[in-house]
DNA sequence: GCCATTACTTACATTTTTGTGTGTATCATA
DNA sequence: TATGATACACACAAAAATGTAAGTAATGGC
């Protein structure tokens, strides 16, 4: 896992929002690069770490389990290892991960829908009497 | 604000994710350190940015600035300035973030409760047999 | 013995975010 | 003339996140 210095200011700062707020905390641990597609890949079934990273483009092997490691430290995926050689690793989504579909997908929504008023108003801004 | 360098591999993959995402995209937004304590402050009412940073603890000028910024360029907040010495600057949430409101509950909701559940288990894993 | 496969790990470099401290323009008031 | 209030800006430093490249253990098949 990345390293992180318990003591700065910056860590306290996050420990301290975390704390009291649910959202500050549920957006902290969703928040990777990488974290939300890898999510949305297993809400539709179980996966292997190979086939995440074939359907997941330009993902790294090293950002990808980091990233696993995280949401199975924060409780939002799990990891069955299978005794065989080659390895066979499968992660799922938790109980508790699959409790934030609906809100997932009203938040899907809402962002495409923002996605393009932002860009409207900002192409008005950019040529404005067009 | 601050400046991204265009050219880099994380910023293309950031655009690349957030591009196709909606879910992504608005977990990006919101994502600042002091981001989601703004917005659900001026959730309440409209303020200016020295009462945020009194009602913010911990939270500098500096970062207060580059979030509010930010904010405003996403579509989340918006500005109004009067014209009076000393300045008058107030902020408040627009249309779209007033959407999300709902949403950010149900994201408090979960927040709450898995951040108990992530604790307990934690617990157990510390001392097992207690 | 050599290679392929899988799920990683490690060391290091780059980019981004966050934090610290100080400075600025404006005008009213003391 | 000096001070205070407001909403920032600027330069710099520290920390955290992300990216790049290479390596590892285990074992079955050739």
């Amino acid at each position: 896992m990345a390293k992180r210095k318990e003591t700065s200011t910056n860590h306290m700062n996050r420990e301290y929002i975390n704390d009291e707020c649910g959202i500050a905390y549920a957006i902290d641990i969703m928040a990777g690069r990488w974290k939300l597609k890898i999510l949305y890949k297993l809400e539709k079934k179980t996966m292997r770490f190979r086939e995440l990273k074939e359907r997941i483009p330009n993902i790294t092997d090293r950002m990808l389990t980091l990233h696993l490691q995280e949401l199975e430290a924060d409780g939002l995926i799990s990891r069955t290892v299978y005794a065989e050689v080659p390895p066979r690793v499968e992660y799922q989504l938790t109980e508790s991960a699959l409790l934030l579909i609906p809100v997932w997908d009203q938040m899907n929504e809402w962002g495409h829908q923002h996605r393009e008023k932002q860009r409207q108003s900002v192409d008005l801004a950019v040529k404005p009497a067009s």
